[in-house]
DNA sequence: GTCCGTGCTGTGAACGCGCTGAGGACACCG
DNA sequence: CGGTGTCCTCAGCGCGTTCACAGCACGGAC
């Protein structure tokens, strides 16, 4: 999930409540940073505020579409009548919300968002005799269930947009961990090992020095 | 845009609304029609039915994904049961949708397969018989893989992307090897001896007092 | 042929990568 | 307040990888 919103306050609290659901949050805090970090794509949704200090939030979903890039977007906007909702959806946002907006409809809005709103995305993905639902957060292997703890879900997620190709550790501890967060490297060894314990032993290759790959 | 569809009323109607779009598009009407339409190379993606004459559409991907083609695949077939979606996916289309469809939802599922690009298309550096995929991490010769460990790998990386040119040892340690640790002149003649034994004895040849080069 | 310099290779040792089990911090729930 | 589940750190261990070294082969100059 990308964050774009320089309000600090209210940027932290979107990430601490997305982290909570399971979501990996980046945050951006100016029009730019958020518009580069959106192009350079790995995200599922944004939510971006209309408000930005050096592009606003119109401009940047503009320029995005004009990019081909259709990333999900939820806008947000403080309810001055300056901005309006018809102004939002014109340049391409998916769905709009005015603050001050209660977290829960927030949460629901952005569901609905993922669930429906990509339609631009390939339901399943599938590697082998891997399935993963992202909407449904499902997976299975050979037509049995498979039950993923939320950082395994995200691991096993990022690794099968990628199938066949070696995914280094620091890339996984950036995209599938917060960026922010200094976690240790072996966490990701850690979570490698319970997918393998959960997947089967031989799905995940280790290129040793290089990173891992998801066999194809 | 190829578009492989036997109901004639279906085959116009997709090639009306994709041209409407700004796709130029071609249709094919069998089985054994659309794979030498896909082989022949040049579309962007392909719009595939299941049921078809001469050859099915499961069939016509496994063989085009066997044969080297990264083309996008989208499918399509009658919701009756017979076909599903995992089929699909697992000869190796990379989305799916069931009849009957919304022309909307199909033009952005298009859209995003377009986006995504070809699935695992290999960048791949060639040299002879050598292949290397620096995503995949993947080295072959003669189309039988070879196991390379990371600085073998980097070292290969390295002269690969420089074929017929003489490199330097100097210019190898400070490139392959780290610049600031101070290792000695002599695991470069090491680590080609390794390379050598793995990859034939006359694909690196040694120019006196100059360097090595990688036969083209 | 002799001599020197350059490159090759087998041996072996140290290093560090990656795997795993144990356990602590924390949240959630009954 | 204990029970359960998740996330993550830490320490130890096995083993592949990396590299230094030394002796040898070979090419070139004379």
């Amino acid at each position: 999930m990308l964050v774009v919103e320089d309000e600090a306050r209210l940027a932290a609290a979107l990430q601490r409540g997305l982290q909570a659901e399971g979501f990996a949050v980046d945050v951006a805090t100016t029009g730019p940073a958020g518009l580069d970090a959106a192009r350079h794509g790995g995200y599922d949704a944004m939510i971006l505020d209309v408000m930005l200090p050096g592009l606003s939030g119109y401009e940047l979903v503009r320029r995005l579409r004009a990019e081909q890039h259709w990333l999900p977007v939820l806008m947000l906007s403080a309810k001055d009548g300056e901005y309006d909702q018809a102004d939002g959806l014109d340049c391409g946002a998916d769905d709009y919300l005015t603050k001050p907006f209660s977290y829960v409809v927030l949460l629901a809005r952005l569901r609905a968002l993922l669930r429906r709103g990509a339609p631009e995305r390939p339901t399943v993905l599938a590697v082998g005799d891997l399935r993963l639902d992202p909407a449904r957060r499902r997976v299975t292997r050979a037509d049995t269930e498979v039950t993923l703890t939320a950082r395994e879900f995200a691991l096993l997620d990022y690794l099968m947009r990628r199938p066949g190709q070696v995914v280094s550790k620091v890339e996984l501890l950036d995209h599938v961990w917060d960026a922010s967060l200094e976690t240790a490297p072996n966490a990701v060894e850690v979570y490698v090992g319970y997918l393998r314990r959960k997947l089967g032993r031989d799905r995940l290759e280790t290129v040793r020095g290089a990173g891992y790959r998801l066999a194809t």
